[in-house]
DNA sequence: TCTGGGGTCCTAGGACCC
DNA sequence: TCTGGGGTCCTAGGACCC
């Protein structure tokens, strides 16, 4: 048995929106998410017949319907079996507003150091140093943020409760999402009654088909075989990976929520499945400098510049051939000028690209540094530069102010662009009003 | 089957340097 | 010549998450 006396033992709480999307629906809808039976489609408008997204049902549309997230609009049952199930629209402004007010009823229970925010619909909570304030056991600490939340946005939550991150995902993906009670606290010593219960390896937070087969071959079928698995053979097959699932066989999690985290490597992107199949590299290239522009007006939002551009193109799969696409990126001199940055990734493409049919487009703009000081270059004269920036932080601040659509480039308007249609998705959906 | 979107981490292998 | 070795940086691609 493991020895467990040297690892944290702190009371972590994962806390996630049950059907988060499909509840905020519900709710704006006037119903309750636990009773009603809706699913929420995303469209894009001039795609083809079938091609909506269902991004959340509610646990009624999964119960009776057998819907699943991420699953494509062909897929849904008709109108005829299923005459009760509503379809809605995507609000993202709507969850993205449902989202900060549970963030603010979390720090009524803990320091904002002590909360870190995972994804829009699921936080995790150092509660070490605050949960006897609120309780006698953390188990009822749980259920009174559970009730808090409900009580005052309507929404219903699940809770895992861990001696760390780990074991709090866990408790909270495994167990209490499926219980009636919605929530489960889980120790390093029920490892062999929780973890080495859990039934497929593709259940357990990281390990997905192709880690899971990798295991497989390896004869390892399941948790307890892992965690009986030498350290070593999983460290030759997985490198650090491996060290990592065999540490998570066992529920050792060493991370510390208050000590923040720094990524290595930060970058932002935008990408796009086209409408239908692009041919024509006039066509392509006026998306690619879309996006371009519209991943740069993030960096310089946030005040930075980009040394890294990067550039995927996915092929249809129509297309003949054995590349399913190209992923290709180049450093350039810091900077967040769209002409830079747009012609950074036009060379890309060119390079690149041999008349393949494309269907899909992404730019990711990496190796962000704090945009302070003016980079000079033998191509352009400062005065020059100081006026591109000029003129990029100006249409940046129409747009903020109007839409952005109030100013659009004349190449937008051609066949093929995509801005335009675009302009009001948020993460590639609707976004709707975050008041309705 | 055919096409959602945004993000991070890890690794292998090549280039280059001393 | 049947030729050293280590370190670092960089790119492409794989894998996973929500």
């Amino acid at each position: 048995m493991y020895d467990y006396r040297y690892e944290p033992h702190r009371i972590i709480f994962m806390i996630d929106n049950k059907s988060f999307y499909a509840s905020c629906e519900a709710l704006r809808l006037g119903k309750n998410p636990m009773t009603a039976c809706l699913a929420v489609m995303s469209r894009q408008p001039h795609s083809s017949f079938g091609s909506g997204l269902i991004m959340a049902a509610s646990p009624v549309a999964k119960r009776k319907y057998g819907l699943v997230n991420v699953m494509r609009a062909r897929n849904l049952p008709s109108k005829q079996e299923a005459p009760d199930l509503e379809l809605v629209q995507p609000h993202m402004n709507l969850y993205i507003k449902r989202s900060l007010e549970v963030l603010n009823i979390f720090e009524k229970y803990a320091a904002r150091e002590d909360i870190h925010v995972y994804s829009i619909d699921e936080s995790m909570i150092d509660m070490t140093k605050s949960w006897h304030l609120f309780g006698d056991d953390p188990y009822l600490v749980g259920r009174k943020i559970q009730k808090d939340i409900r009580q005052t946005l309507g929404l219903y939550t699940t809770c895992g409760i861990g001696e760390n991150p780990l074991l709090a995902k866990l408790a909270m993906d495994i167990s209490a999402k499926h219980r009636r009670s919605m929530i489960d606290f889980w120790h390093y010593i029920d490892a062999p009654d929780t973890i080495w219960r859990i039934p497929k390896l593709t259940d357990v937070w990281g390990i997905n088909k192709r880690t899971a087969a990798h295991l497989e071959r390896l004869g390892i079928h399941n948790m307890y075989q892992l965690a009986h698995t030498h350290p070593q053979i999983l460290h030759k097959e997985f490198g650090v990976i491996g060290d990592q699932l065999f540490a998570m066989s066992w529920g050792v999690d060493r991370s510390i929520i208050s000590q923040r985290y720094v990524p290595k490597s930060k970058s932002y992107s935008n990408s796009q499945v086209l409408g239908r199949d692009y041919r024509n590299a006039g066509e392509i290239e006026i998306v690619i400098r879309e996006i371009g522009e519209q991943v740069a007006a993030r960096i310089r939002a946030h005040g930075l510049r980009t040394s890294r551009v990067h550039l995927f193109i996915g092929f249809s799969l129509r297309a003949a051939g054995s590349r399913h696409g190209f992923s290709v990126q180049a450093k350039v001199t810091p900077t967040s000028l769209n002409n830079e940055i747009v012609a950074e990734l036009l060379a890309l493409f060119r390079r690149h690209w041999h008349g393949e049919t494309v269907r899909e487009i992404g730019v990711d703009l990496g190796g962000l540094t704090p945009d302070v000081s003016q980079q000079l270059t033998l191509f352009l004269s400062p005065q020059q530069q100081i006026k591109l920036r000029k003129f990029d932080q100006t249409v940046d601040q129409v747009r903020s102010q109007y839409g952005f659509t109030s100013l659009v480039k004349a190449s937008s308007l051609l066949p093929g662009g995509t801005a335009i249609q675009r302009a009001n998705l948020v993460g590639g959906h609707n976004g709707g009003n975050a008041y309705e």
